[in-house]
DNA sequence: CAGTGGTCTAGACCACTGG
DNA sequence: CAGTGGTCTAGACCACTGG
């Protein structure tokens, strides 16, 4: 004899699978799959949130439960999603948008892009917070080809990692991981010392027809570490 | 104000984190939980089921909740081999051996080497040069269970890492990345100045049988960046 | 046997969303 | 406002483990 949450997991997953449910569409609430399988509303939850850690839901207080419009992206990535991160330790995540706006590439960013000296692209800075302190300064370009409306975003509400996953999924990356001194602009969004040290990622993502965006994402040495959960 | 759950599950990582609850060891009882906490046996289940499927913890029915014995993998580095990647640079590899001896582990090396406190350890430290010029400064704790000659052998043939693959097959292995000052004396051994940033590696190796070593590894931060490139 | 985790209920109050 | 998911309670019965 299954468990009752088992069933109904199994029952939600063959109507994703056999696409009577597509992805982002609503799916019957708590209580409406509570009266459906004549169990209590905690045993549905069960199973809903089961299927949510697994990556074929999402849900959203207020508004109801979805099938998720992407497959669960592989760990490695997780590990660069900082909401995500951040989200996991059960702590708060926010962020603040400094810089929103379109710039030409000189040189080096339009090598890195893979697009033509001096075309417009897309440049943002962001401050990523835990429980409100500054953790992660983003400093990134889009190529417009891939996210056209990258400009209008508002990444309070997404991340423009999650954003750019979404518009262009994500086939490869390139990350490059190195000790530095931050400039003076980012120790002061970082709120640290000039004088104390930044892990800093490069990152390149591309998409099946070509590079999407690169970041440079700088954090304080003794606020962010990459790697396992160990701490000593 | 948190949710109860999560202070629950902060708790728990705290006391894994800190060593007060090592791997393997039993942890109190739902029931006790849930009295210690003020809160009912479901939330305390909560905090459990979600530690449980992050890998923190192992529970068996009938028998109790359990410290996982080993942690995540962290998939993101390669274990690299430094004397190999300056090989494949085509540059010239070369090091030298500053201390290898024994100590008595204190109560942090203990636990990380999975070992009594007070127990015998060998310690090392190396300097790994590029062409000459010092890209790695080397400082290790080996578990003498697993190799009991490490301290007689010539790291300048073999460097620890192969020496020690090839008495106990690597077989899991942990790491840490972050940037940090160096110590005077570390900043000595790499010819860089003290208020220049390291990337700083710590990082644990398993056999089949337990920990066999644990290292960090100090990087100037100008010579030294770690890459990866991954494929979805 | 007493103690453990596994499942499940029928309630409760809350924060949040849309209309 | 009614409906949604988020958290929490105080019970219940069960399967399983060791002694």
């Amino acid at each position: 004899m299954q468990a009752k949450y088992i069933q109904i997991k199994n029952a939600i997953t063959g109507h994703i699978e056999d696409g009577s449910w597509l992805p982002t569409e609503k799916i019957p609430s708590e209580n409406e799959l509570a009266e459906q399988f004549g169990v209590s509303r905690m045993t549905a939850r069960r199973a809903l949130d089961e299927l949510c850690a697994a990556g074929f839901l999402v849900r959203s207080q207020g508004l109801g439960t979805f099938v998720a419009d992407r497959r669960p992206m592989s760990s490695m990535l997780e590990i660069h999603n900082i909401a995500e991160e951040i989200a996991d330790r059960g702590h708060a995540y926010s962020c603040r948008v400094a810089k929103l706006n379109r710039v030409s590439s000189d040189k080096r960013k339009a090598i890195l892009l893979s697009v033509q000296e001096g075309q417009e692209i897309f440049h943002s800075t962001l401050v990523h917070f835990e429980s409100g302190i500054p953790v992660q300064y983003e400093d990134r370009y889009v190529n417009p080809v891939f996210a056209p409306d990258y400009g209008l975003q508002d990444f309070n509400v997404q991340t423009p990692n999650v954003y750019l996953s979404s518009v262009a999924p994500l086939t490869e990356a390139d990350h490059i991981v190195e000790a530095v001194l931050p400039s003076k602009a980012i120790a002061k969004s970082l709120k640290m010392d000039h004088s104390d040290p930044c892990l800093k990622i490069t990152r390149r993502t591309w998409s099946k027809k070509g590079v999407v965006s690169f970041a440079y994402l700088y954090h304080p040495g003794d606020r962010y570490r990459l790697g396992s959960h160990l701490n000593f």
